[in-house]
RNA sequence: GCCUGGGUGGCGGAAUCGGCAGACGCAGCGGACUCAAAAUCCGCUGGCCGCUAAGGCCGUGUGGGUUCGACUCCCACCCCAGGCACCA
């Protein structure tokens, strides 16, 4: 038997399909019914794809070959997110240029891409760094400077020291940098910012609509953290001020022992008394100092300001503090303390002696340990005394609000989205800064504003672009007053680029001048027939950043009537990360790396491709096996030489052999319906492993057969090869030719499953005595009665055993299953 | 601390409308083929008791509950992974 030459075949099929231009097109608007299946698209740097990238890529790939075998006009296209610090430091390392090497690392991942057989609509690719693409994201950027949304502050940022780039918050989750784990430091810079914090109600509001994973769900929620509560007007005793606090708990106002300001707080030095004074501005200093260092203290500090503020509810003169665990840029700035029923403010006031006030007990009698932080009853706080919380937070909050101290208010954790960075690789924000008129957008006619070719692009560190250097770019003419103006040199940040490259592969055109490689024409009919992304498949590490800015930027396209439909991904899967082979997460320092490229020369990229969707769910994080991938080579294998037994089969009995007739086989009709039939839904349920697992007992099945020199139909085997081709489209498309089929599996109809035939032919009922197994018991009859078969378990061995002595107190009949005596 | 997942053989994992726990694969052991090895094929493989048998008992993180019957449902707890963390 020859073995399964993977090499050659593989390459005869690469050339066959790269010749086949239309193969996997995606045609707009024809009658088929749609599907858009899209990947995360990857930032090709110098690894090569990674064994992560070909778990997502091959699991949208068996969807999209299913799909197309379905009758569906499948949308599968991809991309590449070649803009940003990976690519850039990398660069910098090498002393090479981006632009000169990033476009031929495109081209390997598109041909280990290629070579691991995904069908993508090559014809729809593009890249984030393609002047005709950034070209319309300088677009939408300039519409969103139109709308308002763009606005450039002096604040205090992220800034990563190694990258030397200001990070937006979500690129600096917990101090450290998204990309390189160096810790961040506080720097004030000159930033543009875009306010995505306009949209926060709608991208909290339309999670709901989402089928996505429930964590990230989560992670958006807290992440956009919206708080209800009011805001509340507390007098200072003497002066004509009034301090505005933001509270979720008005219900425990008669507990506000003290107000603490932030040390950013503008009334801070007006009302601090005298004789305080010199204490305080020691303390702001300190305070400011260890904020610019990114420095966090565990212990609470605090001062004390002298002054008093008045609580409204009962009059009574709290003490006014500053503190630094009061966020500046939260709220308010100022909260009103309750150290009984909040834990920061309790461990404060244990720390500096101030009262504490119980007025919140639990509805149940319980022993509570102060401070007691959930809602309950109230006590303490006069005539609101005995209601509960929810209760209490409403008719206290009427109340202040005829008063004219409250009023409802909502804040929200996300922060504006910082969107410059000092850095050369990405696209420039289109704006100039004139002398005369200030700020004046690039008109659009003369998009994009195309980045210079240039040797040096080393990160100033100064907190300025090194696009300044670059007199020849930088020295503009303003479009408003033809004065000598500038350009801004700051470029957007990474994720620019990947907000709306879905929409991207939708609206490419061949383009009609040859300088350039396509064109982007805005059809919106095209994305009404597109649109929305029916299943995205990529990575958890973007719950909270592209997949934020993506939904934002779609919402702005949305009011702007450039998109159709509110949300782009409908159904978002995450999968599980692949862990090196010690369980650990894959690291070069680490030395366990599996290279997807080495995999296909030892195995062939079919066997790598169905040994990552065997390796367990696909959500789950799982270690690869570097013996476990043989299970797989030798199943691909086997299927190999059972084509070739069957095929001799055939010839014999092509040729009249008469031992060779072929019979019906009710048996094989019942077991490749059923594979049918678990294979479809296997398929729809993303359960590859559990599917996979059903091909080998098939081939298995199979096999045995042909040693015992039964015949089979191969019509019927190649149905099996069809529901193995989405998985391992070599061999089941070479297999497929070997039998004298001319067609490509691609447009093969998929196989239906014949529910009459997936009726068994042998039932198999459990026998139980007080619910434990003793026994089966088989008979081929299907719909049998409760005293059918307890007649036919009195001839079962068990039956002298367990029950002819017994009594039985009862019987438990469940047709087709289980038959259980309770004796 | 809070939120979200998840705990099943030596390992990856099957089985969840409550009804044969451990499918399938890996590793391991034994055998066939071979001068030999590799490859391939066949058999065994959760633990304990038992003669290598017949048979029995235990077993899905822990403890309890519901049920004729629980990996599956309910309550409490423990552990692991990921996310968030002075957000008032």
């Amino acid at each position: 038997m020859r073995k399964y030459n993977f090499k050659q075949i593989e390459k005869k099929w690469q050339r066959i399909w790269q010749k086949k231009k239309e193969i996997w097109r995606a045609f707009d608007f024809i009658k088929k019914p749609k599907i858009y299946i899209l990947d995360m698209f990857p930032y090709p740097s110098g690894e090569g794809l990674h064994v992560g990238h070909v778990e997502g890529y091959t699991a949208t790939d068996i969807l999209s070959r299913f799909y197309r075998m379905k009758g569906y006009n499948v949308l599968h296209p991809m991309g590449f997110d070649a803009f940003g610090l990976p690519a850039e430091n990398f660069a910098l390392k090498m002393k090479k240029n981006p632009m000169t090497f990033v476009p031929r690392y495109i081209d390997r991942y598109r041909q280990q891409m290629k070579s691991l057989a995904f069908s993508y609509d090559w014809q729809r690719e593009i890249a984030t760094i393609d002047p005709e693409y950034y070209k319309w994201t300088q677009l939408m950027f300039l519409k969103m400077y139109q709308a308002g949304l763009v606005y450039e502050k002096e604040a205090p940022i992220n800034f990563c020291p190694s990258c030397k780039t200001g990070l937006a918050d979500e690129e600096a989750v917990g101090g450290k940098c998204e990309r390189c784990g160096t810790t961040t430091e506080i720097k004030f810079l000159r930033q543009w910012h875009i306010k995505i914090t306009a949209y926060a109600d709608r991208l909290l509001d339309d999670l709901e609509e989402l089928d996505w994973p429930e964590n990230v769900k989560e992670m958006q929620k807290n992440w956009i953290g919206r708080s209800e509560g009011y805001e509340v007007l507390f007098t200072v005793d003497g002066y004509d001020e009034k301090i505005n606090v933001f509270t979720t708990r008005l219900d425990t106002i008669y507990g506000a022992t003290f107000i603490v300001l932030s040390i950013h707080h503008p009334l801070v030095l007006k009302i601090t008394k005298p004789d305080y004074l010199l204490n305080l501005e020691e303390y702001l200093q300190e305070e400011l100092k260890k904020e610019k260092l990114g420095i966090f203290d565990q212990e609470l500090t605090g001062v004390f300001t002298g002054s008093y503020a008045i609580n409204p509810v009962n009059k009574f003169k709290i003490p006014i503090w500053v503190s630094s665990y009061v966020l500046g840029h939260y709220g308010t700035g100022a909260i009103m303390a309750v150290p009984a029923h909040d834990e920061r403010d309790y461990r404060f006031a244990k720390k500096f002696g101030l009262e504490i006030i119980e007025v919140v007990r639990p509805n149940q009698k319980r022993e509570v340990q102060l401070p007691f932080i959930e809602d309950g009853v109230l006590i303490n706080s006069n005539e609101y005394s005995g209601l509960l919380s929810q209760e209490a937070r409403e008719k206290i909050g009427q109340r202040l609000i005829e008063e004219g101290l409250a009023k409802k208010a909502v804040y929200y954790k996300l922060r504006d989205w910082i969107f410059s960075r000092q850095r050369y690789w990405g696209e420039p924000i289109p704006l100039i800064r004139c002398p005369q008129c200030g700020i004046v957008p690039v008109p659009e006619k003369e998009l994009p504003v195309t980045l210079p070719k240039v040797k040096s692009y080393e990160p100033t560190g100064t907190g300025e672009s090194p696009l300044k250097n670059i007199k020849k770019w930088l020295k503009v003419k303003c479009p408003k007053c033809q004065g000598q103006a500038e350009r801004e040199t700051q470029t957007m940040p990474q994720w620019a680029g990947s907000c709306w490259y879905y929409l991207a592969y939708i609206l490419k055109e061949k383009s009609k001048s040859k300088k350039q490689k396509y064109e982007i024409v805005w059809d919106t009919k095209k994305l009404k027939y597109w649109l929305p992304v029916d299943l995205y498949v990529g990575g958890v590490e973007h719950a909270v950043l592209h997949l934020l800015y993506a939904r934002f930027w779609h919402k702005f396209l949305y009011d702007l009537g450039w998109v159709p439909n509110k949300e782009p991904f409908k159904k978002l899967f995450n999968q599980g990360l692949i862990l090196g082979p010690d369980g650990q997460k894959m690291s070069k320092s680490r030395g366990n790396v599996i290279n997807p490229d080495d995999v296909v020369k030892e195995y062939g990229a079919d066997a790598l491709r169905m040994f990552e969707m065997f390796l367990g769910p696909l959500e789950a994080e799982k270690p690869w096996s570097t013996e476990g991938i043989k299970g797989i080579s030798r199943f691909l294998n086997r299927v190999w030489n059972l084509a070739q037994k069957i095929k001799i089969q055939d010839t014999k009995i092509k040729n009249k052999d008469s031992r060779y007739k072929m019979q019906e086989d009710r048996e094989l009709d019942y077991e490749l319906n059923k594979l049918i039939y678990e294979t479809t839904q296997g398929i729809l349920n993303l359960r590859f492993n559990v599917v996979i697992s059903k091909f080998m007992i098939f081939e298995d099945f199979l096999r045995k057969k042909i040693e015992n020199n039964e015949k089979i139909d191969k019509e019927k085997f190649l149905i099996f090869i069809k529901l193995l081709f989405p998985f391992a489209p070599y061999l089941a498309q070479e297999i497929w030719q070997r039998f004298k089929k001319k067609t490509l599996l691609d447009y093969e109809p998929w196989p239906q499953y014949n529910e009459k035939l997936l009726v068994k032919k042998i039932f198999n009922y459990v026998v139980q005595v007080n619910g434990k197994k003793r026994g089966i018991l088989t008979t081929e009859k299907e719909n049998l009665t409760e005293s059918e078969i307890k007649n036919l378990v009195k001839n079962l061995p068990l039956y002298k055993k367990y029950l002819e002595k017994a009594k039985i107190k009862k019987i438990i009949f469940i047709k087709g299953k289980v038959i259980n005596f309770v004796i």
